[in-house]
DNA sequence: GAATTATTATGACGTAGCGTCAAATAATGT
DNA sequence: ACATTATTTGACGCTACGTCATAATAATTC
């Protein structure tokens, strides 16, 4: 028993130790240079071994996707337990998701190399399953705030059916704002503002069609994500 | 000169011959089946020809990218022409950009690709620069009806410093809407509705967010759908 | 129209990196 | 101490990219 879940937890530590040793070699060099080959030197063990752990390259960097998850539905979590209006809580899931991925570039150069169907072919179902659910978590916390909105009456009860429509058009607006600003799409020299700026604005805007209350015509956004951003992130 | 003429237009002739079936090749076995071999072998020229026209399998796909764009400035440019308020004819923009990647979902996965870093690294920078052309140019057609809007009244002069934030809000949701789409999250089994739906429906939102005049309270939105998808794609 | 030169096409070759598997090594049981 | 089971290893096979010397073809000159 002691001795299984030694064992275990040797495992366990080894695997995390051939994911940072991934993370910062992505970090460092980019996914080009990121060999199974390079990984097994620098975490001194051999490519066999690394292969016992993740069933190829992709599974690798899918099981990186899912940490990055993982550190999502914290700051979500986080975001959930702000004290303030459900808008404001609301609001606090995509300033969470908008600054951790600015904070962490690679995890979206990552969410994006996952999303890729090329690479997903090669992804072992179990791991493509273990980040599903990881995925339902975390709209789940944003649906149910949603839901709170509504039981409360800050949103209006009409949107009952929209429940999910709300939850994916917020989503989809960060999700499509982050991965065009990682895509090196040049957003200045089209004439764009800082993403994470127009992203607030444009969140706000959402949620005002939605006549979510209170409006941000009655707030101070400004100070908002400040005060949002610090309880998050400190 | 007219034979050099010629020439330009037998190696014109030839580049469609290879996109087209990478395209097609793409479409029927997916990314991982695309090589410069099975390419060559399939157009009747030698692997080395392929290399005269394209420097790499990344420069392939970015064209056949370029190729996507320039369809989808065509229909933004049907879009533009569309007989109706500013507000409808900005909604027939995003209504173009939805319906032809639904339809076309093969180029999705390849916007997808071409966004990556790892792979971005790997095409030339000339192609990179008739990309970035091509999204300057399907960008300032979106612009422009976002201006004559504020010009007209339909959108209050407020915005006027926010044009190319509205522009980026609505570019980045159906953005970020399709790639969630293309990208094999299961999302009804997330409780999600059809993407094309939902867009609608937020994107609306988000322009009466913006009090984008008529707003959809006072349109048949279900009708305007319509109406705009058939001038669209027909 | 033959000779020369310039252009273009070819495919064998070098290389990188993935993933496998038989053999070696370590751990565990008796 | 020996047998059995589990784990680790790295050489090997394979695929696919991209190159380049050579061959083939086209253009030009005389």
């Amino acid at each position: 028993m002691t001795t299984s879940t030694r064992k275990q937890r040797e495992l366990q530590a080894r695997e995390e130790l051939i994911l940072d040793a991934a993370q910062s070699m992505l970090h460092q060099h980019g996914y080009n240079y990121l060999t199974m080959e390079r990984i097994a030197e620098t975490v001194e063990y051999s490519k066999g071994t690394i292969y016992n752990h993740f069933a190829s390259k992709e599974d690798l960097v899918c099981s990186l996707c899912c940490r990055c998850i993982t550190n999502l539905i914290d700051v979500f979590e986080r975001a959930y337990q702000y004290r303030g209006s459900t808008r404001e809580r609301f609001s606090a899931i995509g300033i969470a998701y908008s600054l951790y991925l600015q904070l962490n570039p690679m995890d979206s150069q990552n969410i994006l190399t996952v999303k890729n169907n090329a690479i997903r072919e090669k992804i072992s179902k179990e791991k493509l399953i273990e980040m599903e659910s990881l995925e339902r978590e975390i709209t789940t916390i944003a649906k149910s705030i949603v839901q709170q909105a509504i039981d409360i009456g800050d949103l209006d009860n009409k949107h009952q059916h929209h429940l999910s429509t709300i939850v994916f058009g917020f989503w989809s607006m960060h999700y499509g704002a982050l991965l065009l600003d990682q895509s090196g799409i040049p957003l200045e020299q089209l004439g764009f503002s800082p993403v994470v700026q127009m992203l607030w604005t444009n969140a706000n805007i959402f949620l005002d069609g939605y006549q979510w209350q209170p409006l941000s015509t009655v707030t101070d956004t400004a100070r908002l994500f400040e005060k949002i951003s610090s309880a998050l992130f400190d």
